[in-house]
DNA sequence: GAAGTTGATTGACCAAGATCAAGCCCTTGG
DNA sequence: CCAAGGGCTTGATCTTGGTCAATCAACTTC
């Protein structure tokens, strides 16, 4: 039922990885695949809590609906995260809506199952604190960089965040349009642009999904600077 | 070596709520009581995450420091909140660091012993996970209150969180002062006496330490119109 | 009880970002 | 080839909250 690829890129999840192969087995078996096409959603929030996703391909945001109607982007993940671990086990309602951002396949795995193994083996518990502790820190951060950084600080932050070296000059693909990225680093698509434009100064050029970096290094300096 | 009500409020709090008599004695009887002063670091960020926390008495902050030495609240926990359940068991280090803000009671519990109850035990694995999610859920809205809200409104989801009714008029009491309360709410406190005077045509008064407010409907009211 | 300390409030000013509006570029479909 | 629409940018203006500074009240401390 999963491809080759699909297989490895399960091992590979955060969600998964330290999860020993025989366990693996008896959990993918139970579990079904799951294509979303690109604006599907998932699941709403307030919905009841059935299962837990890895993302096989494809990438989802997680979104919160206010009264007013409003969008709020809470995080977007791709390929090789898993979401919904714990409100799985604690059985309750998921709290975020989740849409597909673009052509997806997901693994879903029901509650139970995960929950039938759990009592079998400890090592899943391990394995999904430890996952769900990385969604934790991640909120945690982005909750410091809402409260400590302004909007083009946030924006090299994430152009940091894609970039395949750790200093010195690189190119990157933005991995999804400009709207959503404004959103998921909380401001509207025009300060998005301000933003970028502002980063100019700092070596940034953007060319409709590419941005070119002069040098990192000169961006986390950026960042670091709170004058 | 914990008095009964000390050992009460640990069988409320939101981690060992679901877990058997027999498991939590086991667990009890290995972990340790600490005594930490007001203003007292129980840990900072970085360091190695030994153990996890019960707060038995008081209140304590978790903070993030900036690189320019900002401090940002990401959160307050007080009597029967637990912190620190995930990391312990991913085996990395603390992501924030954590003060007390008064003085306070923590129960605490080494790494290992989680380690080994849970192998023995899964209902241990469920209450840990479930009492993760509510602190990502707590997170989630966190965000959510960030990016949506304003200040006023902010301060008037929570004052609402503090109120002991659903409805109609009450009065309640800050837990902590007003330079806390606005770092937690992610403003400075000049911001926080201004969203106190814009509150004021909501029906809310304020002197000292504590607050009136004529209808928490009207409250509720404020925080949904997003004009 | 005078002086200094801390917490809270207020005013004047400034900067970041939101809003409203217009316009451009690129894609898509006739 | 042209029209239409979506995605993105830019400009003008307004609102929010931050900064700096003065003031005041409540409490220590000497």
């Amino acid at each position: 039922m999963l491809s080759q690829s699909e297989l490895n890129t399960a091992k590979r999840s955060v969600l998964f990885r330290n999860v020993p192969d025989q366990m693996l087995q008896n959990l993918l078996s139970d579990s079904h695949k799951r294509k979303v096409a690109r604006g599907a959603t998932l699941f709403v929030q307030g919905d009841p809590a059935t299962h837990m996703f890895v993302i096989l391909e494809g990438c989802v945001k997680l979104i919160r609906i206010t009264p007013g109607g409003e969008e709020i982007v809470v995080a977007v993940y791709s390929e090789g995260d898993s979401f919904g671990e714990a409100v799985a086990l604690k059985g309750g309602q998921y709290p975020v809506t989740v849409e597909a951002v673009q052509d997806s396949v997901l693994l879903q795995v029901e509650t139970r199952v995960v929950f039938d193994t759990l009592r079998s083996d400890p090592d899943l518990a391990v394995a999904m604190l430890s996952s769900t502790f990385s969604h934790l820190h991640e909120l945690v951060m982005e909750i410091e960089n809402l409260k400590a950084l302004s909007g083009a600080q946030r924006l090299a932050t994430f152009l940091i965040s894609l970039a395949p070296v750790e200093d010195g000059p690189c190119s990157l693909v933005l991995p999804y349009d400009k709207v959503l990225i404004a959103k998921r680093l909380g401001m509207k698509p025009e300060s998005l642009s301000r933003s970028f434009a502002n980063l100019r100064k700092q070596g940034v050029s953007v060319k409709r999904q590419s941005v070119d970096v002069d040098d990192i290094t000169q961006l986390k300096e950026f960042v670091s600077d709170d004058a």
